[in-house]
DNA sequence: TAGAAATAAGAACAATTGTTCAATTCCTGA
DNA sequence: TCAGGAATTGAACAATTGTTCTTATTTCTA
């Protein structure tokens, strides 16, 4: 006998990807067998290959997409127009909040560079920083207005992201403090961070 | 009675470790199997076996023995009768300068947490959380003293080590700047975090 | 409603995994 | 010099790996 019910093809794409980005997530790409993932959707191991050629593609797909995903809600959210400190504010609740809705997808995307083959890499990392740029050109109108006191942007882009993703790392939903509170607390230290007079 | 010269037990034993953490920082703990760190090691595979009982108790050796250095360090370092911001300088520029001078070994205590059995888990946690702690107090000493402006010093503590730790994943010794120069950078974006006054 | 295309099953493949163990080599202490 | 223990080898084990392939079934299109 073959299959025991109906033809999925709509639903077993997505439903792959999320067995892979929760699976990944818990256990590490290379402790993730293709029949862990198969048994998760409900299907035999055969039937993946419908739809990855093959296990890497499944991994650099869930990092590129959830970067390409990050990118665009920043680029809609993004207020250019605005003063530097209000884009600083307005980046930080962004990407704390996006980070903590994604926790899955976030932890691969910093844990398992390491398992891109170097193309992959190349791609994945040219996302990665497009997105710390887009905080160092907030930091630099602020340095060129006149409000923030940074010694070095790139430094501090690369201090302010760190500070922010590891939230990822403690923050629970019923946890002594709501996320609106931590919110309100990052910022008050990325603002304190980047000298910016209150 | 126990060989004490021209055995190989007290070179063998370090390698295995070194050539671990060198292989597990590398492709991920999962992704190492005992006949590469044997290879490296410049052994057959089964004479691993009368250094650790298997591959996990070689993981967890890893973490628990870097955390241990990392907390007699710094408790070493410490000046506990100066004041907190001085406290909070020096902290600041020994944690970057442990973590980046042992990057690996960082690594894998990050990384590969969820490769842990829980009572593994738990025994890293304690040491983990006991270093979160010392930075904790010297927050809460600046707090009481009034040097420093903190609305909640656990998360100042998380956000302060996440941002001091991030420094592995882009410090280069051979980059636009000295290490010395990233030190002052990163101790200028502390004491602003946490409202020194200058 | 017939037939093509899509989708899944399930067996098979060679390669690799962590771990065990008897046999062997080597070194030390007496 | 030699007995005995430590260190290492090398083969073996069953289990699991990613991937391929043929076959069976379902869905979609005309």
């Amino acid at each position: 006998m073959a299959r025991t019910s109906g033809s999925h093809a709509k639903i077993t794409g997505p439903k792959i990807q999320e067995a892979a980005q929760k699976q990944f997530a818990r256990h590490g790409y290379a402790a993730v067998s293709m029949r862990q993932i198969a048994t998760e959707v409900g299907v035999q191991v055969g039937a993946l290959y419908n739809y990855t050629p093959d296990k890497q593609t499944l991994l650099v797909g869930l990092m590129t997409s959830h970067l390409e995903e990050l990118l665009a809600a920043w680029e809609q959210e993004d207020d250019a127009r605005g003063t530097a400190a209000a884009r600083l504010e307005q980046f930080t609740r962004f990407h704390i909040r996006f980070h903590k809705e994604r926790p899955d997808a976030v932890f691969i995307a910093y844990m398992e560079l390491r398992n891109l083959t170097p193309e992959n890499f190349e791609t994945v990392e040219v996302l990665r920083r497009r997105y710390e740029g887009a905080l160092q050109e907030i930091l630099q109108a602020g340095v060129a207005e006149g409000d923030f006191a940074i010694a070095d942007t790139k430094v501090a882009t690369m201090g302010i992201i760190a500070m922010l993703t590891g939230l990822n790392t403690w923050f629970r939903e019923d946890g002594r403090l709501s996320f609106a509170e931590v919110q309100d607390l990052y910022w008050g230290m990325v603002r304190n961070s980047v000298g910016l007079a209150r």
